[in-house]
DNA sequence: ATCCTTGCAAATGATTTGCAAGAGT
DNA sequence: ACTCTTGCAAATCATTTGCAAGGAT
């Protein structure tokens, strides 16, 4: 059973094979910025056009199957939504690397006393491993 | 003494009446965004034109004068190069407030062990205080 | 005096839109 | 069958660039 499939439907969306196809491209990257998804898409769908991933990333945004990620210096990636979590962005190799978010920032959010706290972004730059060890 | 000329020559930009004008509007603002920032300034400068505004929004967030605030659903931000904070960003008036950020977070991001931290960017989404006891 | 910066207009790049044809339920 | 989605092309919006004139040091 297909989950990206049900996804979809669940947020009221068409399962059709351009949108299965962007959503496992990016779930296989983790996350991707608007035109390498397009790149990468149109191996496997040349007829795919440019507007139509981006209507689709829009829409996904809009229904939370999708999560904009927006970084200092270069465009928006796009990632599934899932369990919140921390990016390690290298500003080296421009990687963006997952890491849950320590249980003790949570307490610590709370304490934005009179601000309601819907959901957090958090992105640390720095150097990644790899480009630790090349340089 | 003018401290927006001294930031400006440290950094090896010259001090023109246009840098300063920019400086005084995103300084007084905390936040602001190319377009807003465009248009406060033409009160002051009717001839400065936008092309002027978005070179030297390059220059200053390269020389570290100003770092870019990258936002969930809108257009950067820029703001005068400050100590570290975080922004609560409210989803319904769309107001950026800064906060301290607590001194907890500063060991638990030294954790990411691998990963050498050079400046992070926290960005907390939900409803201000005016807007929850608006509605 | 020299080099950097501005302002304009044009070029480029990114994103959105309208609409007829095609696909999903 | 009905409605949503696609793909194309055109429109719009955002950002960058080249260059001659003006300003800062």
């Amino acid at each position: 059973m297909n989950t990206y499939a049900e996804k979809l439907k669940e947020s009221g969306l068409k399962a059709t094979v351009q949108r299965l196809a962007m959503l496992k491209i990016i779930d296989t990257a983790g996350h991707i910025s608007i035109d390498s998804l397009y790149q990468s898409i149109r191996d496997l769908y040349p007829t795919l056009s440019l507007a139509t991933v981006y209507k689709n990333i829009l829409m996904m945004v809009e229904k939370d199957v999708l999560v904009e990620v927006p970084l200092s210096g270069s465009k928006s990636q796009y990632e599934l939504k899932k369990q919140e979590h921390m990016h390690l962005i290298c500003e080296v190799c421009g990687s963006v690397e997952d890491k849950e978010v320590d249980k003790v920032l949570i307490p610590l959010e709370d304490k934005s006393d009179s601000f309601l706290l819907s959901h957090s972004q958090i992105n640390l730059y720095g150097t990644c491993h790899t480009c630790q060890v090349a340089s």
